[in-house]
DNA sequence: ACCTGAACACCGTTCAAGT
DNA sequence: ACCTGAACACCGTTCAAGT
């Protein structure tokens, strides 16, 4: 009676990127997803929950994409480089990225290790990190999502360069203690 | 012929902006706008164009609101009550403020002139202005769109008044140019 | 000039079916 | 177990009417 799936929840989440990456998050419906995958809409509910979940699942799809830096290197460089790998994601799925945002804030425990080998007090590691990683999102949400849009490239490049310099100022005034 | 109008724009965009305090962007539709007015969702068409250009009248509408400082102070208070007005704004229609974020930078001609008048090599102030209100405005739309909903309201007050000591710290290293 | 009714294509979601 | 059809309430938008 078992009837062998023709969806999954990774197929789906896979048609659903596709979509938001293409036409942004509006096209992320139901309707345009199953369509895509050659199905109705309904057969979705099972695999995905609603829709809500849907975009859920498209977030940690994203975070799950995030190819953090080795630990080969001085803070400095762990920094720089998580930076660079988190504008690398931002740029392959905008529409999503802007979505972390709106979600509580998940630290990579990873860069709380940089910070506290970096030399900061261990009693504002948290807040550094906040703040440290709310410029970044913000740059970076900005960035994909058209506030900057009638800068250029090389333009919009420079001030993500010049936004690193200032988080090594920022963590150098906490060194400081 | 001519009927007296029973609507008009600044109605509309202020039904619509209690929609968006109230439950949110995606509360914001033709039907419950309408709606509120008492009026069929086709008659608001010939008053705010469509869909998106309402959403533009209430970032429009947002801009108008904000209440920027007077320019009775020195450059550091300057650049503090108008992170403050900002985000008194963020605060008061949350939903509509997150938009900021999607649009061209829109710059204060104020904060230009309170950097230049802080001493900042004319040569980098457009940069410098663009890193500081992307670092507000990251800060505020994540705190008005949900980020920080696992922080007390204490928390993040504190973290905003961090961040505005850092951006003192941003423009003290510009002016050693 | 301004609003409405009718119409169309599109949404999210449920629930009872079918296999 | 998994998908579909039917159904419902809700969307955005247009266009030909009504006043």
């Amino acid at each position: 009676m078992s009837r062998p799936a023709c969806i999954d929840r990774s197929v789906i989440l896979d048609a659903a990127m596709a979509l938001a990456d293409e036409s942004g998050l509006h096209a992320v419906t139901m309707y345009a997803t199953a369509k895509r995958l050659g199905v109705t809409p309904m057969a979705l509910y099972r695999h995905v929950g609603d829709k809500a979940a849907l975009l859920d699942g498209l977030v940690e799809k994203l975070l799950t994409e995030i190819r953090l830096p080795q630990e080969r290197q001085d803070w400095r460089g762990q920094l720089e480089a998580m930076a660079r790998a988190l504008r690398e994601v931002a740029h392959r799925h905008p529409a999503v990225f802007a979505l972390l945002l709106q979600r509580p804030a998940t630290t990579p425990g990873a860069l709380l290790e940089a910070l506290t080998t970096a030399g900061i007090d261990p009693g504002r590691v948290a807040q550094t990190e906040r703040l440290l990683s709310t410029v970044i999102l913000g740059f970076l949400v900005s960035e994909v999502s058209g506030r900057f849009q009638k800068h250029s490239e090389k333009t919009v490049n420079a001030d993500f360069d010049r936004l690193l310099e200032l988080l090594a100022i920022l963590i150098a005034t906490e060194q400081g203690h």
